[in-house]
DNA sequence: ACGCTCAGTGTATGGTATACACAGTTGTCA
DNA sequence: TGACAACTGTGTATACCATACACTGAGCGT
């Protein structure tokens, strides 16, 4: 995405817009075979190791010739991130309650990140774009409609959880990272993190982080990935729900504009 | 940050621990000019644009020159994100109560991402590790002292706060950048995807999308981005302050282990 | 003054995206 | 049926990228 016209010319990739040719040779491939096979690279070497060289090799194919199923790799990206949202939420499996549908949600988001890791790298440069992932969105919504949160709000709550998720997901993949960087299991990166702490608060400049280090809090995590997450999450909804109870029929003001 | 080693020469990079030679001719160029030219090239161009050629060009030097200084690309990018963190909070500026403590902090924090957008774009591995940016983990567990929270609670708000502060600036930032690449106004991109949407809940298939795209949350912004940011923050603090007051001394149990 | 250490250069390797000209295939229309 | 236009995939070229390695020459310690 650069020019002008390549948002709309994404747009339309996404949404299956662009009318296939009829003349012409038969296409080896279609722009979904290429889009999963940058999937499984991506889920298996990381984001960063797809290349439109890689993918093409998958299919014993010139890389020039994916530029006659995608535009450019970044169309590519955004193909992928839709693709993996596929098929979006089912909604016959949405709890009634507000709460426990937003609840379901994230924890379904945050699938997507535990089964796709290189998702936390994703350069998101706008909102949702593809039909999945706006099926999601609408997902999300919906569960919103019976909680008396106004539209603005409404959006600004799947913002806000949306953003945790990611926020988790990055967390618990950096100890996954920084553990293999140190060449340490993922149990015991903490521990050497905290190793690396307690150099740096002898000197006695850290008052507050050496009680904390002293505390063991770095050398074994408190709960596991999954008890951490429900944490933060409970803790999110308890607020919304104060936020819903504390101001019965009136949300934020919208600032001015007709 | 590939191999088991490059974890510990980054942190000796950080912490100036890497001894300097007395023989030799004079270096023309010092590590601190380096990062310094390197942070002005991603703010200006982005964090892509830094490259190791464009960085030697600001000093009329060959690429493989700035090698003599910095052992990689990736610990150039350590460097940076350690020097926009420089030279810490002021604590003597720091408000007295946990709260008003961390919503300057977050404040602060935020600075951080307006100042350097591609702070949004760094690819974060691992917890803080150079000397100014624990600094500021310093400063945000001393905010907590006298909160009532636990040791563990307390790095779980850090992380909360830090995770918020990204996910809000990376919003902020894709409405810029969302309207560069639609080629509009960033007043305008609101109404833009706006547009996009009403295409999409035509088919009826996205109600509760469409009830949101016709209240008109997205053609006009609720607030600007400044009360938008207070207004989560608010909202997350309440939540600490809750979480504080609900269980007096005790906070979350530590999962077995001695 | 010798020699070692180090700064900066030049070159080379192997990677990236993608622009462009071309050869060969195939559906459609005259 | 034949011609043509549209289309697929290839090959080549450009312009980047990080970085390994061998080298020249500078300057301090002995």
């Amino acid at each position: 995405m650069a020019d002008k016209s390549s948002a709309q010319r994404t747009f339309e990739l996404l949404w299956g817009l662009r009318g296939q040719p009829t003349r012409g040779p038969k296409p080896s491939l279609s722009v979904e075979q290429i889009v999963q096979a940058a999937i499984e690279i991506a889920d298996s070497e990381g984001l960063e190791a797809v290349s439109m060289r890689k993918v093409a090799e998958r299919f014993g194919v010139t890389t020039m010739s994916l530029y006659r199923y995608v535009p450019s790799k970044n169309d590519l990206l955004e193909l992928m991130l839709d693709a993996i949202a596929a098929p979006g939420p089912d909604l016959s499996q949405m709890p009634e309650h507000w709460r426990d549908a937003l609840h379901w949600w994230a924890r379904q988001n945050m699938e997507a990140f535990r089964r796709h890791p290189w998702l936390v790298q994703f350069p998101f440069s706008h909102p949702p774009f593809g039909p999945n992932n706006i099926r999601w969105m609408e997902a999300a919504l919906r569960a919103m409609e019976g909680s008396g949160l106004t539209p603005d709000d409404m959006v600004w709550v799947l913002i806000l959880l949306s953003g945790y998720v990611r926020s988790e997901a990055a967390q618990q993949l950096a100890l996954v990272e920084g553990a293999r960087v140190t060449g340490v299991e993922p149990e015991e990166w903490g521990r050497v993190y905290a190793e690396m702490l307690r150099k740096v608060v002898a000197d006695g400049d850290h008052p507050a982080l050496a009680r904390i280090v002293e505390a063991g809090v770095f050398d074994a995590p408190v709960q596991g990935p999954d008890e951490d997450f429900e944490y933060g999450l409970t803790f999110l909804l308890d607020g919304i729900e104060a936020m819903i109870n504390s101001r019965p029929p009136a949300g934020r003001k919208r600032s001015s504009r007709p």
